[in-house]
DNA sequence: GGCGGTATGCTGGTCGGACCAGTAACCCAG
DNA sequence: CTGGGTTACTGGTCCGACCAGCATACCGCC
């Protein structure tokens, strides 16, 4: 004879593994329409206290979304990398990491980044490439801003050429989280215009390796030059945990 | 001129940043209480509704947990990978991520962990890797459920020696997620003991490149060992995204 | 004086009702 | 057939209430 032991479960926590449910299962599909908060409290026979913090769990988790007024009621929304995304960026930021960790993630998951994306890319992928580094040569015009809009852009066209949707989140999040750490120190950099004509330069080689379907060359690339970018913020101390990922 | 567009933000939205934002600066650090929620409703002059709603956001994202009776108020949570595997999970039921994309990220990562460990470890790390692979020897005589314990035990070692919090999170993670997908068809995987000396050995080859600082050696090994052991779970139209990561 | 059980004042969980600003659909006048 | 106003209903917020559970402090018993 065994029991088993028992759950006190909140009544918000079953209104949400119900609905989550039936979003998982399909029978919810992405744009369809949740009843209202006073017609789920009848289904479900709860108040609407308990209702309305069920949704609000579902809204953090990004699977529905309620707007003030719409007589439709809370939409279903398609699955998206949105909450992987908050997730991480949470971690990240609690786990008060150092520039040098980070740096380290981000030159060990770019440089495989890269790698894959020499090997994998399609033309149409190439073509969006070109049309990020284009984009960034006007933005040298524009102001640092725009050529650090342009910049992003390029990255996440690799990631995305490397076909993984973890990896995009994963170095979106990351590279975000650095900037932040870093952008009071950014400003003070010297010659901007040198600076981006130097990045420009180096886009210009990634791609071609990329091109040319050298995954090794375009990871060691990318790799040399995030820590060409980014050793000098680095406490001297805690540069060895870069080098290693330098020479491979 | 130019006007700034008006976001209108939520009552409770504020709440959860303003918390949120005591947690990540170390305001509030783990194991400490927040105020109750009827003080916390004089604090931020909103109702009780609106303090639970928030509280309900920050308990989802596993900030926060609150026990009914408990006069010490809820208690702020360790940072902890918990709501990332959550979402990672939604992500994959939604089948918006493959095991294959799943399987490339492990490979691409742990591979760069183990080049990593390599040239970082200490000999506490080696020590502690010894140990792991010692029970784990221990473990196949007691069966598999120990065995793989002792297994997750090595592979965390060697994410910790490599120095890197990030790397460790996002592979138990991924590995968890792993798992979930392929339990099902991993029970009836043949003679259990024939593959727990072959994961053995390949263990100790990963040591041995470990101990001796060879670090490319041990990356190697490690992707071989991830492709040779999943492979077999992903269709073979998608196993072209593993391959590339095969022979750096 | 020591101790166990109880009383108390708090906690979070849930409920019901109320009001407001906003939306979308409907209807009617042009 | 179109355009603008009406209306019914939405979600967001507030309030007040009750319950069960937990810690502590108190108190009466031994």
């Amino acid at each position: 004879m065994k029991f088993e032991p028992v759950a006190t479960v909140r009544a918000y926590e079953r209104v949400v593994q119900q609905i989550e449910e039936a979003v998982f299962s399909g029978t919810l599909k992405p744009g369809e329409r949740l009843p209202s908060e006073r017609e789920l409290m009848t289904q479900f026979a709860v108040s609407r206290s308990t209702i309305r913090e069920a949704l609000r769990v579902l809204q953090a988790a990004d699977l529905i979304r309620s707007k003030p007024g719409d007589p439709r009621g809370p939409e279903v929304l398609a699955a998206s990398p949105a909450a992987l995304h908050k997730s991480m960026h949470r971690l990240t930021r609690a786990d008060h990491l150092s520039l040098a960790e980070l740096l380290q993630f981000r030159m060990a998951l770019d440089g495989s980044a890269h790698l894959l994306a020499a090997r994998l890319r399609t033309d149409e992928h190439l073509a969006e490439l070109d049309a990020a580094l284009a984009s960034m040569r006007e933005g040298t015009a524009l102001g640092y801003a725009e050529f650090s809009r342009a910049d992003v852009a390029f990255h996440e066209a690799i990631a995305r050429a490397a076909g993984n949707p973890l990896i995009v989140v994963c170095l979106k999040v990351v590279r975000g989280v650095v900037l932040e750490q870093i952008k009071d120190r950014l400003s003070h950099a010297g010659d901007q215009h040198a600076l981006m004509r130097t990045w420009l330069v180096h886009h210009g080689e990634v791609l071609q390796a990329i091109r040319d379907a050298d995954g090794e060359l375009a990871s060691r690339l990318a790799r040399r030059a995030l820590y060409d970018n980014y050793a000098e913020y680095v406490p001297e101390c805690e540069r060895a945990l870069l080098e290693p990922l330098l020479d491979v």
